[in-house]
DNA sequence: ACTCTGACGTA
DNA sequence: CGTACGTCAGAGTC
């Protein structure tokens, strides 16, 4: 036991036990949804969180080889030859565990051509020299030689890495027959075979202790060599280079330059946020609160006081809050409590302060001048909020921040979905929430006047972290597209139930009528939307041949049946493929009539933090995927209407505007030519990659510079672009190239944006929105080589989405600044749909076209094509 | 009741 | 071995 009075140091070898980690966990319960390995970081993380709670070390650190070569493989070339390269995937965990114990603020030691575990010799050395209690974690034998009164070895067993067993001089002695220091003469003799060094044959430990007991050291054993009787004297006196240079070579160093001594090792709190971080990048979740707890920070599912005494909100009369409100010098945090779709109650706070109210008639006449104010409003998920309000009839002016927005635009990745997930992120507390099983809560949720009071306070932690640039793309396009959302919402778009159930019927009769034939064909009923069962339909009944691969078997997804009927026409397949249709048709259709609310109109949610790019996503139901494709599916389109009272619909989208920022951001000058000749973008690219005039470009051409043109832009290869088109890759390379030698900036800008995007981190949109990029430096090549695609496509498809808010927050302003009826419904990524009031067709035409045409200036116009309609599907063009 | 997977709709 | 999403049904698990 150590001595409470005196420091504790401790010194891990990482290296060592994240490898036997790596071996002991099944990696099929470790990898990411990306790809990444994690079970050797799993492991040496809880085997090290485990030794930091027990030991409660003052003073840490963890050491690691830089490579396989060391002063010893120069000495001796041998010196671990045998041991076969590390997997890569275990090579790969090493950084990432590096970066997780450097967020724990554990200090991370290496050194070039030394061994980790020479580097635990000289901290353990010094730190016994200064008094600490020093304690080394390794599972190299080697170390054992460290152990005296003040360094005790922990030392992995066989059972894996969580179980280490303790090593003072007394168990060295139980265990060897002969104190710490002479193990190294003991290894000299017997040899190690896992570092390829051979000792004496035929000596084990028995004899080599023996011998060194005997003659007291194993200098005057070496000596007396001669003196050794029997087969295995005469081994020794044959290998006695061999034992000297074992001798030499299992010397750990004891003096090695480190730019840190012990005293610099004190334990330091962790990076709350950075181990957040990266552990969700690692998708750890148990892990956490481990950590957390270790290390003192108080678990995450524990409650834990603010740092700031969370205040009691005052509950106010609607006047008094008004007048509350109105009296206040900073902004204000705002939380209404949402119960159907109304305002329940509201709640305001300052730094300190938190008042509240019940939401009454009273209260909304009381508030609405504030609320509709300039006075600076902060909230987290504003639109509820702002559409229970407008329910109400009240608008809200000086929307200054959103949290949950914010959040969002800092880590886009995360799943950060709530309030209480930023308190818990990025204050590192709890927000009190009321247990949803319990009927009697035993704890009370926080009210609105509190919640608001969290917000002004996470409000300010973020605003503290934002970039600028990512600062302005939240106040000058996303609070302005907050706003705009909320109302197209709340407009909904109107579908006609008796088209919808009409089709549906027809769709269901098909479906029916194609299954009876596919089970005729096969000769028995199978479950068409069971993949499982359609697998031993068609590789085990009907022998086909086998297609891709996927977790649970083969594919039967459209692409592969398609080729599998181009080598055996089964009457099966078509059937299936025709019954899908049906069925995925009808699906559609039934969600969308479900969803049909009481006044006739879809309303879906915009999940303004839906994508990590920028793009809104659509849910609840997604209007961002209705289908389009094919004639019959413009059905569903056709029951997309204008609603009553108004005149017509508009649809307005942006022609190639993915093409027109890569045209920009390239500064490709025939790209921007074509886009400035007014000449068909496809047509001309394929006049300038074929050699040949644009009248002469045939539609296959055509079809072949269209497809990689959109390639380009998520990063495809010639492999992919050899499989779409149904060519040889040798031709798809060909097309790459002759591509390339014509638009040779595009090219130029893809490989310098990544390389940008590997130096910073991060890729950036015209606008300065931010997407974060941590695996394009990982050694796993498949996981670099998607992220280097997905930073490719990134400020591409985002500074579109950028273009897209802020063309449809300016077509919503200037709507209300001119006073028109005519209102926004959907947006569709690149489109736009609108419902025309009477009269106004001339006037929203005109500001559509204006303002979308003008959300960007970039080097390339921005076309917008627009059309009319009384349906979607009409007003398509 | 929950989660995962395959399949498929859109830009 | 082409980016970004959401939804559904089936299948497996609790």
């Amino acid at each position: 036991m150590t001595d409470s009075a005196k420091p504790t140091l401790l010194v891990v070898d990482g290296h060592s036990l994240a490898y036997r980690a790596f071996f002991a966990l099944p990696v099929d319960n470790f990898t990411t949804k990306d790809g990444q390995h994690t079970n050797g970081i799993y492991g040496f993380l809880s085997m090290f969180v485990n030794l930091v709670k027990a030991e409660k070390p003052t003073h840490l650190a963890v050491a690691f080889d830089t490579s396989r070569q060391s002063f010893r493989t120069r000495e001796y070339a041998e010196y671990k030859a045998n041991r076969s390269e590390s997997p890569a995937e275990f090579k790969g965990q090493i950084p990432l565990l590096q970066e997780c114990l450097a967020a724990m603020n554990v200090t991370v030691l290496t050194k070039e051509d030394i061994e980790a575990d020479d580097i635990l010799a000289t901290l353990a050395t010094q730190g016994a020299d200064q008094g600490y209690d020093v304690l080394v974690c390794s599972g190299d034998r080697d170390t054992i030689q460290l152990v005296t009164d003040d360094v005790t070895l922990l030392y992995p067993s066989v059972q894996g890495v969580s179980q280490l067993k303790r090593y003072d001089p007394a168990a060295v002695q139980e265990k060897y027959g002969l104190p710490p220091q002479n193990y190294p003469d003991i290894a000299a003799l017997v040899g190690e075979t896992s570092d390829n060094l051979p000792g004496v044959p035929k000596v084990g430990e028995k004899t080599a202790v023996k011998w060194l007991t005997q003659w007291g050291s194993l200098d005057a054993l070496l000596e007396n060599a001669d003196k050794i009787s029997g087969v295995v004297g005469g081994n020794l006196r044959e290998h006695l280079d061999d034992v000297r240079r074992n001798r030499a070579l299992n010397r750990l160093l004891r003096d090695v330059e480190l730019p840190v001594g012990p005293a610099d090792l004190a334990v330091q709190p962790i990076d709350a946020q950075a181990v957040r971080d990266i552990f969700a990048r690692l998708e750890f979740r148990t892990l956490l609160p481990r950590v957390f707890e270790a290390s003192g920070i108080v678990a995450a599912d524990e409650p834990v006081e603010p740092a700031t005494p969370l205040p009691t909100a005052t509950q106010l009369d609607p006047a008094a809050l008004a007048a509350w409100a109105a009296s206040a010098e900073s902004e204000l945090g705002v939380t209404v409590a949402v119960d159907g779709g109304r305002p329940a109650r509201i709640g305001l706070a300052g730094a300190t302060e938190a008042v509240e109210t019940t939401w009454t008639t009273d209260a909304a006449a009381a508030l609405a001048p504030w609320l509709a104010s300039d006075a600076p409003k902060v909230f987290s998920d504003a639109k509820p909020q702002l559409k229970a309000l407008r329910r109400d009839g009240l608008a809200v002016g000086g929307l200054a921040f959103d949290a949950l927005l914010a959040g969002w635009l800092l880590r886009p990745s995360l799943p950060d979905k709530s309030l209480a997930d930023l308190v818990d992120r990025y204050l590192g507390e709890k927000l009190p929430e009321a247990d949803p099983t319990q009927l009697v809560p035993e704890t009370e949720g926080a009210t609105p006047g509190q919640l608001s009071w969290f917000t002004v306070r996470v409000v300010e932690a973020l605003r503290a972290e934002l970039p600028e640039s990512v600062a302005e793309v939240l106040t000058d396009i996303e609070l302005p597209t907050l706003l705009a959302l909320a109302d197209m919402e709340l407009a909904g778009v109107a579908v006609s139930h008796e088209k919808l159930s009409g089709f549906s019927g027809e769709l269901s009769t098909r479906a029916d009528a194609l299954a009876q034939d596919a089970y005729a064909a096969i000769g028995r009923e199978v479950n068409l939307g069971s993949p499982k069962q359609l697998q031993e339909v068609l590789f085990d009944e009907l022998q086909l041949p086998k297609t891709r691969k996927t977790k649970t078997g083969y594919t039967t997804d459209a692409a592969a049946l398609a080729d599998l009927q181009e080598s055996v026409d089964h009457p099966f397949l078509a059937l299936l493929l025709a019954h899908r249709e049906a069925t995925k048709l009808r699906q559609i259709i039934d969600s969308l009539d479900v969803a049909i609310a009481a006044d006739g109109r879809v309303h879906t949610t915009y999940v303004q933090t839906g994508s990590q790019t920028g793009r809104l996503s659509s849910t609840d139901p997604n209007l961002q995927n209705i289908p389009v494709r094919t004639a019959e599916s413009r059905r569903i389109r056709a029951a997309f209407e204008v609603g009553s009272g108004y005149e017509t619909l508009l649809t307005a989208d942006y022609s190639q505007i993915e093409m027109r920022i890569m045209a920009h951001l390239s500064g490709d000058p025939g790209l921007i030519e074509a886009f400035n000749s007014g000449e068909d973008l496809h047509r001309f690219v394929g006049a300038r990659v074929f050699g040949v005039e644009p009248a002469e470009v045939t539609p296959f051409m055509r079809t072949k510079v269209k497809a990689m043109s959109y390639g380009l832009v998520y990063g495809l290869s010639a492999f992919g672009l050899s499989k779409q088109l149904r060519i040889e890759q040798s031709e798809a390379k060909q097309l790459m190239m002759e591509y390339f030698a014509r638009f040779g900036a595009v090219r130029d800008y893809l490989r310098s944006s990544v390389e940008q995007a590997k130096i910073d981190g991060y890729t950036e949109t015209i606008f300065g929105r931010r997407r974060p990029f941590p695996d394009l430096s990982s050694p796993n090549r498949v996981l670099r080589e998607n992220a280097e695609r997905a930073a490719l496509n990134a400020p591409i498809q985002g500074s579109a989405a950028d273009i897209m808010k802020i063309a449809l927050f300016h077509i919503h302003e200037q709507f209300a600044a001119e006073g028109l009826a005519s209102r926004i419904l959907l947006q569709i990524h690149d489109e736009l749909v609108i419902e025309v009031a009477d009269g106004e067709w001339d006037a929203a035409e005109r500001i559509v076209r204006e303002r979308m045409g003008d959300a960007a200036t970039l080097s390339v116009p921005l076309d917008v094509q627009i059309g009319r309609g009384a349906n979607w599907d009409d007003a398509a063009h």
